[in-house]
DNA sequence: CGCCTGCTTGAAGCGGTTCAATCGGGGTGG
DNA sequence: CCACCCCGATTGAACCGCTTCAAGCAGGCG
């Protein structure tokens, strides 16, 4: 199974073999394996290890004791959870599963071999951290100042991107494993709107749906629509280099 | 001028005399003084230091092209810019004053030193990372998920517990130098809703309003409007002790 | 077959926005 | 010292984007 976090790191800084096999090996140790919709961390919880997430979708999300509820964000293959971080800390939110999700658990003494002897995955791995950051930023202008059909469509465009990032989509389509609903919390719409925001998208030709996969065929115009600019992502700092992991999308 | 970042830490670690003279010293080195209004650092720019507050307000955030904007995140004393990152990065936002403000440039080699040679100073820094990241999530679910009555009764609450935090809080009242408009700004909401969703937190004796200052009588009754739950702050963990910083506000 | 989950549609209602006008206080220049 | 101005707070009224409620529909699965 390709570490499709290598992909987007080498975007950032050139690795050497050593550190790519050392990120490899360190992944190797501790896998899971979860079906879809299972609980990968609750909130209050204390997390031992860091995740990495090796394929499938997950999400982070809070609820209000009502039972609204916002996603916060989207975990996708080559993510990374919430890393550097004192040991005794609380989830102060709940992580789960869409899809069958594989994830890895990097031991602490890995991640802190990486931080003292591997200085180019490190920074590599701090714009990782980064990009974290300025997503849940640019959410927080998504939900405050969008209107809906702009959220929804900035929305498809961040996880195109994103997916883009890591080789996960196949000419101008990927995956979409989100239901209506979950597309609602994420956006903090109400579901019914959704659904007609969607079906204007469409009409309009900018989204077609089959099969829980998406299909942009005029990006260009759905980031307009979106008001995207992908600069938040912080992904091409340096030009992306064709390797090894990018090709054989098994 | 008190150092109110040590504050904050000194609730996650017991920081020994010698942590928090380096970081008294780092935080002399450079300073940086502005006045109300002016733009810290913009969109695009590649800031080549780390921020510290040490007093006034500041505030993050971002716009869309045609004017609407959302503010991010509030500035307080005692925070600190986003540090950790790498040299070459863009801000994919801005900072800019609300009040005079008074900061300190942290150098990067003043930063690697602690990561180096002051293990307890580096995990409270990673403290702060953490909770800077938790109020960021808090901010979608507010924005997302509450109404507005909730939206303005949480951020309230969260700039007293914060400004408590690091001793900025006189009784059951503290600075608040916000204009109706940036509060509408920080919540997704209209100036003018604004407006009126504090009449009603002041006719039900929740807030009062006076020279840039707020006082909230009943701040338990305020939390439960809010459904504010100050876990995701990440203060408390070890019983904060006082601490000479704490008793001279000056 | 029947059920469950997710999508779709319609209609009514409301929370919040927008526009526009007024008010009030502090600062400035004459 | 006063007149003026400007910014922020306030108020009213109309409007609308989105929610809510409720019902119908389609597909997958035991």
């Amino acid at each position: 199974m390709p570490i499709r976090l290598l992909n987007k790191l080498q975007q950032f800084s050139p690795l050497t073999e050593n550190d790519r096999l050392f990120l490899r090996a360190a992944a190797e140790r501790r896998r899971l394996m979860l079906r879809a919709g299972e609980e990968v961390i609750a909130e209050g919880e204390r997390p031992t290890a860091v995740f990495l997430f090796l394929e499938g979708w997950a999400y982070r999300y809070k609820t209000l004791d009502d039972g609204r509820r916002q996603i916060l964000a989207f975990l996708l293959p080559g993510d990374l959870g919430d890393p550097d971080e004192p040991p005794e800390r609380e989830m102060d939110h709940s992580i789960a599963t869409l899809t069958p999700v594989t994830l890895a658990e990097l031991a602490r003494e890995d991640l802190e071999r990486i931080a003292g002897g591997h200085p180019t995955l490190a920074e590599a791995l701090s714009w990782e951290t980064l990009a974290r950051g300025a997503i849940q930023r640019e959410w927080t202008l998504n939900v405050g100042r969008r209107t809906a059909l702009e959220r929804i469509a900035h929305l498809l465009c961040e996880l195109f991107a994103r997916l883009a990032a890591v080789g996960l989509t196949q000419g101008s389509a990927c995956a979409l494993p989100l239901s209506q609903a979950e597309l609602a919390d994420a956006t903090g719409l109400s579901a019914v709107h959704v659904n007609r925001v969607l079906q204007q998208l469409r009409s309009d030709g900018l989204v077609r749906l089959h099969d829980r996969r998406m299909e942009l065929p005029d990006l260009t115009a759905l980031q307009q629509v979106a008001k995207f600019n992908p600069a938040y992502l912080h992904l091409h700092y340096r030009r992306a280099r064709p390797d090894a992991e990018d090709l054989p999308v098994a």
